[in-house]
DNA sequence: GAGTGGTCTAGACCACACG
DNA sequence: GTGTGGTCTAGACCACTCA
């Protein structure tokens, strides 16, 4: 029964769903129903915005997606405890990354080749201990100052011409997302000191903090790549945010 | 047209809109529709698994919010590019997080007062400078190994009696989700040594590296609280997962 | 049993993109 | 115009929880 001049009035939200969304994380944010209170049900939101059960029940569920409030068949839905920040952190391809802020990158490619993995490697890559790995490592520069150095084996299963590509114009990254279908992804970020080998490529003092991220992507059975990234301290920060 | 007993048969994926998502995330698994391919429409899916349009369309507005897919109207659906891999980052309270592996964790405060803002902060927090900010600085150690130090400035308004709690048993944090209606949270990572202060309340080396977060978290329209966590390099290791 | 969420349907109207 | 996604409805059946 909305006609179309309300929603000229309101172009903000006028999607029913968005507008039961709306008012339920308002209240949220205005500190209506506390982390762990019951907040109303779907039938009393239907009464109160006269729209479809299924409407409402679309709100609810983005909010529960969203990590807003939790559900519980039988039961109610509340508002959530909030206490897991998850925030979303983006790691971006180097390239596009400083590209992006107008800055010049260049790949200086130290090692290219095929080499016979270790047991430990070869345990993580899923592959037989002494077969075959490709390795690649490549320093990132950002207008002549070394970024990042990018120590990276790759299973050849995965990306069997891996190796055939020229790093110096394109980078690692990019080359596996186009050739393998991505499937999950897991790291660690510390901060520690870098090799000797790593600040002899970098270009820094031996003491210097970098930050180090260590990367690991999967297809759905297979690791495809381990990655230690390297950044000199103070040339690099990860930003991310989190809004509900 | 599905009979309970074939319902028995799979009960691994029993409500068709979860069939239909799991029957495409495997088929972008397994590499058909590469990134960007057009992928089946709503109509097709429809007269494949004998639903209503609907059901199609929940999975496949699903798979949108994963990041999986992309949709755009009068065009039809696409194998997401995959490009920007957002990971989950998940920031866990540190007193759960040391609690968690088994081990012991005590707070030493050494400041815990209102404080005069500087100009600088006082942007930051929203607030008049030289206005009173709540400050404070406490060390967390997990068996007595010193993990993490925490300079936290917080904005009076959102949370007035920050000072009355007794942070040797409550952290910081847990107060101020228990007492405020966070909304958005900003953060930067880094390497780099700690300050000559920080060194000593860690009781590291002043040239050991450290992971440093500086985090600002907000309500709807104002600022909450401002903190630099600062964790020796090799004590602290911040993990997350990405899976679509 | 009453109330809750979980899900599905069959049809509908709309906005948009493209040839 | 045709095909696409975006959305809504009114009703339905089910499973679950709690008194």
């Amino acid at each position: 029964m909305v006609s179309p001049e309300s929603r000229a009035v309101e172009p903000a939200a006028a999607a029913p769903y968005a507008r039961v969304k709306r008012h339920l994380k308002a209240g949220l944010a205005a500190g209506r129903w506390p982390p762990g209170a019951l907040m109303p049900s779907e039938a009393e939101l239907v009464a109160e915005f006269g729209v479809s059960r299924m409407t409402v029940n679309r709100a609810l569920r983005e909010l529960q997606a969203e990590g807003l409030v939790a559900r519980t068949q039988g039961v109610g839905t509340f508002a959530a405890p909030l206490h897991p920040v998850s925030s979303t952190l983006t790691i971006r391809d180097l390239h596009e990354e400083i590209e992006g802020r107008g800055h010049r990158h260049r790949a200086q490619v130290h090692v290219q080749r095929a080499e016979p993995a270790g047991a430990a490697l070869a345990a993580q890559l899923g592959v037989a201990a002494g077969s075959a790995v490709f390795h690649t490592l490549i320093v990132h520069f950002e207008d002549e100052l070394a970024l990042q150095c990018e120590d990276r084996y790759v299973n050849p299963a995965c990306s069997p011409r891996y190796l055939e590509n020229d790093f110096t114009r394109i980078t690692p990254t990019q080359v596996l997302f186009r050739t393998t279908a991505l499937w999950r992804a897991q790291y660690s970020i510390q901060a520690a000191r870098p090799t000797a080998q790593e600040a002899r490529l970098l270009r820094v003092a031996a003491a210097e903090p970098c930050l180090i991220i260590v990367r690991r992507t999967f297809t759905r059975d297979a690791a495809i790549t381990i990655g230690r990234l390297v950044h000199p301290g103070g040339r690099y920060l990860l930003e991310g945010q989190f809004a509900p």
